[in-house]
DNA sequence: TCGGCCCGGTGGTCTGACCAATGAGTACCA
DNA sequence: TGGTACTCATTGGTCAGACCACCGGGCCGA
């Protein structure tokens, strides 16, 4: 097996751990090293590559946080198996899809709460601006009016709630969340689909039906999503 | 700033490296280490938090592959700019003058939820956490200790659950809440209802049964509430 | 045969030393 | 005066060696 030293010359860009991380993992990716095979021991192979234990060490953990080998204490090292192109998967999934999507998770818990407690707690003048905003909706506006009628509602009704903290998390993740709602309301089917959504809230917040107006907004929120899911 | 010394107790279940990488991993997604703040030297780090410069280097190589921080040899290491919003939802929160019923709401809404993800998405690690703050709690512990020990329940649970906002909720709403909770921790029967309720989330959080483990986390909100009204 | 004990191998942790990059303060010269 | 080059404390990077904790297998006695 070729766990041959690493030429000492050109090993000055990355750290000596990363180095071995990268060396060892190329044995396993081009199939040098086959999943179940033991590795050497920490001694030996640190030895064999002309590293410390340490250095060593660093690029076990490194091949292990990227699940290419296991480690068991008392038992050696073992090359893992692959489910197939781990390591690519590894590196996908952007962070990016990752925030939005801890974002709306928030979203959905926080909104329908906000929904259930505005049909309880509105007062008067919330359902006034609520109606008013509503008046000013329909579906021929422009994607920009559309879609600031749209915070501007959500944030109305978490005002409606009167819990303040409500307020600040709807404003938060209606903004984390903004890239999805432009996309839902480019198309007049997701213009159409908000007002409709929105409508449905407000009548059961006037009625002060709580549990119903929960399930509008949970509604909304899906049907919002599937149709900025399919622009 | 709290680098306090990890509880050298009950240790054994995972190693000193992991188990400092998640206490600080913790001290950063909670919003107490915020992005850009210097972390101290490994050498001072180290010593704070009684373990080995090796150990803490572990630790380092972890929080960095999950781009929690940053290191430049000469420079030492900073906290990594957030992923998107849990410094702002952070701050956000901050600024506002917080009711307790306000805050109370908030809490009742998102940790049944936190709870019911947990029990979908909880690590093996966040499990072995769990058990361990567990296993160190019991009626006996003075209302301080028990106190703590609820907080780390809740936090990790929150972590367990791999959505950093929710884990920024999570503590913000515990501290708000924290005199309600200080009031159930006074009494024999409040800590052993705080023990007994985490046992319950615990166990359909292993189990991997959502509904209960929501359900569970309800109750328990509800039992220490009845507890802290009563004191 | 079976159970317990011992022992070698392996990863886990600690210590202390030295190397190398960084940046701020300082002395020096044009 | 201004800039340049140097010095040096600080900090991460690497190394060597020691000891601990865990595992598994072999040995030995019941």
């Amino acid at each position: 097996m070729s766990f041959a030293s690493i030429p000492p010359m050109v090993r000055r860009s990355r750290s000596v751990g990363a180095e071995v991380a990268a060396h060892l993992e190329r044995l396993i990716t081009s199939g040098e090293l086959r999943a179940g095979d033991r590795l050497p021991a920490e001694r030996d192979l640190a030895a064999s590559l002309n590293v410390s234990r340490a250095s060593l060490r660093e690029a076990m953990f490194e091949l292990e946080s990227k699940k290419l080998i296991e480690r068991h204490q008392g038992r050696g090292s073992v090359v893992a198996e692959q489910p197939e192109g781990v390591s690519q998967l590894y590196e996908g999934l952007s962070e990016l899809d990752v925030e939005i999507a801890n974002a709306t998770e928030l979203r959905d818990l926080v909104e329908p709460r906000i929904a259930q407690l505005a049909a309880v707690r509105a007062a008067d003048s919330n359902l006034l601006s609520l109606e008013e905003v509503l008046a000013r909706s329909h579906e021929e506006l422009s994607p920009e009016e559309s879609l600031a009628l749209d915070v501007e509602f959500h944030t109305l009704l978490a005002h409606a709630a009167q819990n303040p903290l409500l307020v600040t998390l709807c404003t938060m993740t209606t903004d984390w969340t903004r890239r999805t709602r432009e996309l839902s309301h480019r198309t007049l089917e997701g213009r159409r689909i908000s007002v409709s959504g929105h409508r449905a809230i407000f009548d059961a917040v006037v009625a002060r039906r709580a549990v119903p107006a929960g399930a509008a907004m949970e509604r909304h929120l899906r049907e919002i999503r599937e149709v900025s899911s399919r622009a």
